[in-house]
RNA sequence: GGAGACGUCGCAUAGUCAGGCCUAGUGCACCACCCUGCUAAGGUGGAGUCCCUUCACGGGGACCAGGGGUUCAAAUCCCCUCGUCUCCGCCA
């Protein structure tokens, strides 16, 4: 949710965020209008309510005869009362819904337009070439007994698999070299829930315009969270918390996406999937440290990508390819040969305050006020990367060389064989 | 799944049976000052969250797990939901 203030004192500021996402402006206006309402309302009701409660003073005051004559004079008042608190609640209601549903103020130099508009930062690494014709994920993780997607699909239904042998240790591995990277750096370790109620998903922006992509279960009113961001977000909800060292938690989870809306996309191997494991690094922290913290998540990112000797790139996504909490977003693409293609690795966004004031985490400021969080997250590993591991390090006979630091993880394993 | 007990402003509790001196008391912890003096004690005062209003000082309202109802008036009475604990049942 964005600050109430900024809303009624610089809506341009507003306005313009809206149309780089290519949102409408026009729900600035209807919530500005929404906000006058309310405020209206609570007056009203309030102004009631006080004349109420002094006369409750003098009733419980009053002698036995007295009595009865000014209970006849509040009866009409107690219904006046009842009806703006009605109506005041209703408007609070309305207000909030169309604070909720302007997304999250875009940061200076965030590029205009939608997913093809986004800037390359930098490129890393060089691009592996073979003396080979190279064979795809898919095909390395059959040779060496490691994908078996036919089996996903028997049992589960496309876009499901099974890791096992030698990939089902690899992601492992992944996750533990991972985990340890964050451990160095302050992160307390988390296993997250990954089903949570409607308000803690709605709290993280998730269920605006891609709520599509959520698996929901009816019976228990429950979301199936695509990400562990939504259970490290919803961990704080309603506290206030203290940020003067920043709260960095790593949560590892499975998360599911119904990947609604993309079918023919990737439904070759494990690029697409609806279930898969990742280790996502989540911050609260000062809002005046937010950005700096970005900048570190991403070198962190880069870091591992790095060690496991990939070629990927940096780039800053458009406004309009920002998730409704985003301020601004950074994605790791690593080169995928047989795609000839950046894919997507890492994300990591700056929420700002966003998610928290529609969770309700604050902090005390210098001057004791309360006050929202900044909220960061970004993935450190997740079962995607197999994908560019074993495609990058592949060898002639379709077995894969295990990148060095990941090795200590596999039992010094250095090579995983074709079978 | 069944039966019972419970849910109060950081923690611990009073208040609920008998609705209105509850503007929710007390202890601990916390902050400031004073006194004293040595790994402490005592005194005075302060202090919750959210919203409305005000340049500000201040003023007003809401909040006793959540929601609804009864009433002029609800922490207190009634209903529903959620959660915790105990016992029973069931179970990977």
């Amino acid at each position: 949710m964005i600050d109430p203030s900024v809303l009624r004192e610089n809506p341009d500021l507003v306005r313009h965020s809206q149309r780089l996402r290519g949102a409408s402006p026009d729900l600035v206006d209807s919530a500005i209008d929404a906000d006058r309402v309310r405020r209206e309302a609570i007056g009203r009701f309030e102004e009631l309510r006080a004349e109420q409660n002094a006369f409750g003073k003098r009733v419980a005051q009053a002698s036995k005869e007295d009595k009865p004559a000014l209970l006849a004079q509040v009866k009409d008042l107690a219904a006046a009362v009842k009806a703006a608190q009605q109506e005041a609640a209703a408007a609070e209601t309305a207000s909030d819904a169309a604070a909720r549903a302007i997304q999250n103020i875009v940061l200076d130099g965030v590029p205009a337009g939608g997913e093809d508009d986004f800037v390359t930062l930098r490129e890393v690494g060089t691009r592996p070439s073979f003396d080979f014709e190279p064979r795809d994920h898919l095909e390395i993780g059959e040779i060496t007994g490691g994908i078996d997607m036919a089996r996903g699909t028997k049992v589960s239904g496309a876009r499901f698999y099974y890791l096992r042998g030698v990939a089902a240790r690899l992601e492992i591995a992944l996750m533990s070299l991972a985990l340890d990277r964050v451990l160095a750096n302050g992160f307390v370790p988390m296993i997250t829930p990954t089903l949570v109620k409607p308000e803690i998903m709605a709290g993280t922006g998730f269920l605006g315009a891609h709520s599509d992509e959520i698996y929901h279960l009816e019976e228990d009113d429950l979301y199936l969270t695509g990400t562990s961001e939504v259970a490290l977000a919803g961990y704080h909800a309603d506290e206030i918390i203290d940020v003067t060292e920043p709260l960095r938690y790593a949560g590892w989870s499975t998360c599911y996406r119904r990947e609604a809306g993309s079918y023919g996309k990737d439904t070759r191997g494990i690029i697409r999937v609806h279930q898969f494991n990742k280790l996502e690094m989540f911050v609260y922290i000062d809002p005046s440290d937010a950005d700096a913290e970005h900048q570190r998540l991403v070198a962190l990112q880069e870091g591992m990508l790095q060690d496991l000797g990939l070629s990927y790139r940096v780039i800053e996504t458009a406004a309009g390819d920002l998730g409704s909490s985003a301020a601004r977003k950074y994605d790791l693409e690593a080169w995928v040969p047989t795609q000839g293609a950046f894919r997507e690795l890492t994300s990591t966004s700056n929420c700002t305050t966003f998610q928290a004031r529609r969770l309700g985490t604050r902090f005390r400021g210098e001057n004791g006020k309360t006050q929202p969080v900044a909220t960061l997250n970004g993935t450190i590993a997740t079962t995607r990367w197999l994908v560019a591991i074993m495609e990058t390090h592949q060898n002639a006979d379709g077995s894969f060389t295990i990148p060095e630091v990941l090795r200590p993880y596999l039992g010094g394993l250095d090579v995983a064989a074709a079978l």
